[in-house]
DNA sequence: TACGTTAATTTGTAATACAAATATAAAATA
DNA sequence: TATTTTATATTTGTATTACAAATTAACGTA
């Protein structure tokens, strides 16, 4: 005989408790920078042990919700969630998706065609003197051959970032990081060699240049060129793979 | 005198555990449906306590990427992370996004327009039988006045997921899940009166009959016919409640 | 006043015990 | 013998307690 009537509490109580948490977050009872209570305070309101109430916070931590810190001005605070602070999910949700289920480059590399072209046009459009000047830094960045390959792929990815910010469009921006990570994987492929980094910022150049004088067209003509060799340059690596 | 020399273990033991195990995760060490050691052995391993271990695992819960059971055959287990598994993630990001950085309408609508234009487009082109009766069915099910809102605005979300995925490009149906999520609130608006349903249901229904028909222009139109309509929605709303 | 020391607060970690769920094996019953 | 029930072992879930580490604030001293 089983009464339990009401609704059943099925999941364990730590995420119980980081569910409510994220809710007040999300409904903005909590907002950013604000100070939750201390963990045996939330103990003790939850009702729950105090090792519970840390799993569930780490469970927010996890998803950058919230940070800590020790000592008496310590505690866990609400993190403001702009672009950057949320791009740490999209890095990793992006890249498992990528890496887990098959995408063929082609699938990336047509999206990317479509979407940064979109990012080109408005950019081009709404584009201003600071957005240049950032671009300038980037480019200039990348050029340098003495950076590292890591370096190289973070310097493509902030030349990348900063032109769908240019779009000025926080949405649009927004999903572009997305597909900006899922291209990393490219761009480790040909941060080794100085030949193919000195062309792809070339041609990062050449579209600088295009969005510096507002040709859209050009911007995009020369984006297709780009994944072109890119996709030319994987497929040269997978059959000498196979060799 | 700080001689500490090497990389210093600033982060937590529990995040250093957890993201250990991701990277296993993330570089196939770990496979899909794989079940780690027990919590006890990884308390070995690692030569931390259970607590930590715990608390490393529930980062882990928290971005899906494992799952536990209990008993004999219990334990974690590791995910197979598509894009539905995935999406609970885009959706806390998007909708956090969204509802903190004031993200306009403007900017939504318009990364909508173009994006799933596209979605249009490719749908238009590699369409089969079964997206068509996956479309059909959701369709079908949204026109039913007898749904709750609530019920109307999930059948809305695989509507669209399902237009998204007719495209067959993982890629863009991942990203576009983001996009869908962002939606939302906006279709939360109209989901109480049958008058405004109604109007949403027969704009999908002719956008599904011009993908089946295979017209992509016409869909597209539709669509831009829609978002100027919720545009305007969301205008009028605005205008009432200040009065 | 300036500076070092101490104390208080809060998170981080550990150890241990027990509860709850669940599958497997054993035992009792028809 | 077949089937159901019961015990039992395993593993996660939760609670309790204690202490370590970090950090700030207050205090005392030169």
């Amino acid at each position: 005989m089983n009464l339990e009537i009401g609704p059943i509490n099925k999941s364990s109580l730590s995420k119980q408790v980081a569910d409510q948490l994220q809710e007040a977050i999300l409904e903005g009872t909590l907002k950013a920078d604000d100070r939750l209570p201390t963990e045996d305070e939330l103990a003790q309101r939850f009702q729950v042990s105090r090792p519970t109430i840390r799993e569930a916070l780490k469970r927010l931590a996890a998803k950058n919700l919230i940070r800590s810190r020790r000592g008496p001005t310590g505690g866990s605070f609400v993190n403001h969630l702009g672009k950057n602070e949320l791009s740490e999910h999209l890095t990793t949700a992006s890249t498992l998706f990528v890496s887990m289920n098959q995408v063929s480059l082609d699938e990336i590399s047509a999206t990317r065609l479509e979407m940064e072209s979109y990012c080109f046009r408005l950019a081009s459009q709404h584009r201003t003197d600071e957005d240049v000047e950032l671009l300038k830094q980037h480019l200039t960045h990348q050029k340098n051959r003495n950076i590292s390959p890591e370096e190289f792929c973070a310097a493509d990815v902030r030349f990348h970032r900063a032109i769908a910010d240019a779009s000025h469009n926080k949405m649009l921006s927004f999903i572009m990081y997305t597909l900006i990570e899922a291209l990393q994987p490219v761009s480790n492929m040909i941060a080794y060699r100085f030949r193919e980094r000195d062309i792809i910022t070339s041609q990062h150049e050449r579209i600088f240049n295009a969005i510096h004088d507002q040709d859209a067209n050009l911007a995009c003509a020369i984006l297709a060129e780009q994944i072109d060799y890119l996709q030319q340059l994987h497929e040269d690596a997978r059959a000498s793979h196979q060799a």
